[in-house]
DNA sequence: TCGTCAACATGACGATTCGTCATTAAATTA
DNA sequence: TAATTTAATGACGAATCGTCATGTTGACGA
């Protein structure tokens, strides 16, 4: 029997969680998982949260149940395995994000809007990341995709952490006495998160269609880095023009898309 | 045939759904509602969310899967009555909370540790009103429920806006011009609901174990409404003070229940 | 080239769950 | 009480989940 890093029982799905790959059969397979990802989050964008099921997946692809399930132990592994494929994406934009030239204030805020841009382009799975963190799923998922889900949440929080030292550095803010950074880090994560939230279910709601829905995260995280004594202040700086450079310097290519199609590719179908 | 506001084909459910009820029957059908509501309540705490099913709700119940299918009829239905019930809680517990004597920015205050209170003391509620405004479940939910729930997603706003247009009139607040007061008022609903939702999850992310979750919420609305300008500033006030008052002087009875038992009625099980 | 064996693929299958509907029972009205 | 509307029942079919015995493949040594 071959040695290799504890394969033995493991399936082949293991192929594109470790660091390398070896053999091109592993290869294949890992192309195989991605190949399954980019289905599914086809088929839950086309026909909603409730419309990806297994048997759909397997009726979708050339492979059978038992192959797919090779990868996936259990739906909720498959979701939390989208989840990663989304906050993946999410790290890529938030990197993009910090090549904005600005003040350390505007580089918060570019990071911002890339996670506002990428919850409007994928509505979708930004309900599968809120779910995938639910007790139902994190019991079920394979402890390895649990794991790489916290490395890149920590990934996403210390590019936020960063952001803070940054601005801390230049003298742009200062923390008050006890306070860790990661309170503050925290503080503006709640407000992102939970304007987007309330935003996306708005279209639901109804209850906000006045409310502006286009500046209301940089209006709200404004407040809350005023709040804070960022420098330089909201009434110091126009902010609203940053934000529209962001788009148009940094994300000109996602909003050109996004305004070609109405929406996002793949996204056009409802979500039941 | 009756003329009965065109109860016709529309089941036993409607008795509580509509503003009078009239008939002993009715009455009776609107009790078992709540019967079996309270049911499914228990089963999902003590189950977790997907340990909520329709069988095991008809298995748990006295009554046949007819007789539920006539109350609710789907999951999704039960799903959007629990959350209905649910923001009646909160609704209570906000209502509660008003009674606390102080400043205009306190009264806000105690709104949040009221939203706080409840959704520690019903974290699987919490999760429940998320996923009832998922367009998976609003899709299948009965209309009346849809309205009742909008219903009362306006009444928690109003309270909210309530508390701004009071703090205005006091003087405590100036609404920046051009800027709707709905808008200070969705900032501080997405920064509570934010962090409530992210700390609840943080037990399961382990990431912000460091955090101080006990008094997160209050350190990020303050941080809010010192950048309003909602007087008076967190540096002016001992707002933590004011915080355990709170608990104190108006919520003292849930406090001491969820002391004694650990957690709250009900809300003993895992969540799986 | 072939044999061997571990790893992988297959799809039939049992178990749950959802939601329906023909039938039965009860309550209301005449 | 008879007639009629309304509600309750649970067997049923469809859909889904996840498993497992069986068949297949491909890597590797001879």
């Amino acid at each position: 029997m071959n040695i290799r890093f504890g394969c033995k029982n493991s399936g082949p799905s293991d192929g594109c969680l470790f660091r390398k790959i070896k053999t091109k059969r592993q290869l294949a397979i890992a192309d195989r998982e991605q190949e399954l990802l980019s289905l599914a989050e086809r088929l839950m964008a086309e026909e909603g949260f409730s419309g990806l099921t297994m048997d759909k997946l397997v009726a979708a692809c050339s492979y059978s149940k038992g192959t797919v399930y090779n990868h996936f132990s259990s739906k909720e592994d498959l979701l939390c395995a989208l989840c990663i494929k989304c906050m993946e994406t999410e790290l890529t934009m938030f990197s993009q994000a910090l090549t904005f030239e600005g003040n350390s204030r505007e580089k918060l805020l570019a990071v911002c809007y890339a996670y506002r841009l990428h919850a409007v382009l994928n509505p979708t799975l930004f309900y599968c990341v809120l779910t995938a963190k639910t007790p139902a799923v994190s019991e079920k998922a394979k402890p390895e995709r649990l794991q790489r889900q916290q490395e890149l949440e920590q990934q996403l929080a210390d590019i936020c952490n960063h952001l803070f030292e940054h601005a801390m550095a230049a003298g742009d803010l200062q923390s008050p006495p006890a306070v860790p950074l990661s309170q503050l880090s925290f503080a503006a994560w709640a407000m992102a998160f939970g304007s987007n939230a309330l935003l996306l279910a708005a279209g639901t709601t109804q209850l906000l269609k006045e409310l502006q829905a286009e500046n209301a995260l940089l209006f709200n995280i404004n407040l809350l880095l005023d709040g804070m004594g960022w420098q330089p202040l909201s009434r110091d700086w126009d902010y609203k023009a940053s934000w529209q450079k962001i788009g148009q310097e940094v994300f000109k290519q996602e909003l050109s898309t996004f305004r070609e199609q109405g929406m996002a590719p793949g996204q056009r179908g409802k979500h039941p």
